[in-house]
DNA sequence: GGAAACGATACGCACCTGCTTATCATCTGT
DNA sequence: ACAGATGATAAGCAGGTGCGTATCGTTTCC
């Protein structure tokens, strides 16, 4: 009798998030400081509130993640000048390639993770994680 | 640009133990102790150290959850003849069916969300996530 | 223009987690 | 037979996590 899908789920995430732990560490990140990095490289996150809750973090600790980020200059914090209530988070210059050189990394390891698994079932692994993570 | 591996597992899983728990709940178990059930289900853990590496739990913790298992008269820990300092704990008979009927209500819940998704598609996903969990 | 809502921030709380230490019973190797 | 290793258990600790509350500046709406 097969595994249930929730353990083999995540079974694989600790698997992935273990190895790839020291790559972030060689980097100089955190995984969550990489999870940011992540949600600001497809576009600037309108506020503070709307980055939390894309990347599932609780909002008033998501604070001093930014503050570290911001310290080391990998980000920026300024007011919307639409509502200057909120601020605009997105990467710096060295945010951007930090972070393209962490996901380069992180891409080949889990090339390397995925040895053995054909073209096809490879897609067809992304395409049921990303249909289980949203229910559309 | 599709998302790191990582992320995708780390959403599913999320997503998973999100719409298990109240399930879990109606049956009156936690995460953890189906875990302990499932672990148990294919058969007896020779010591309560090996049963904690298996399910990657504090092994220290794991007592305090064996407690309230047994407790609830769905396991049995037993001194193993060939060495007594280690406990042999299996399942009961209640434990075998309790295990049975949430397990069953879990399948049904993941056969639901896997709706969509062909066959072959869902043996990949299958596939591919044990790959992944299991650096063989 | 004043009240209510909202975003960012700080702070505290309860719980979970992995980890360490200590104790006791038992086993193992010499 | 004795010393050291091992399993179960108890207790504690540091860090992480989600959640609630309070404050302050800003915006929205009547």
């Amino acid at each position: 009798m097969s595994e249930d899908l929730g353990a083999l789920c995540a079974g694989a995430a600790r698997a992935l998030a273990e190895a790839e732990r020291p790559v972030l560490e060689s980097h100089g990140l955190t995984m969550w400081q990489y999870v940011v990095l992540s949600a600001l490289s497809t576009g600037a996150a309108a506020s503070q509130l709307v980055l939390a809750q894309q990347i599932h973090y609780d909002k008033t600790r998501l604070i001093a993640l930014l503050d570290g980020l911001e310290a080391a200059g990998l980000v920026t914090r300024a007011p919307d000048p639409a509502d200057r209530r909120a601020r605009v988070v997105r990467l710096t210059e060295a945010g951007i390639s930090r972070h393209a050189a962490v996901r380069a990394a992180i891409r080949e390891l889990e090339e390397r993770m995925l040895a053995g698994l054909s073209a096809e079932e490879r897609r067809a692994l992304r395409a049921g994680l990303a249909h289980l993570a949203n229910p559309d």
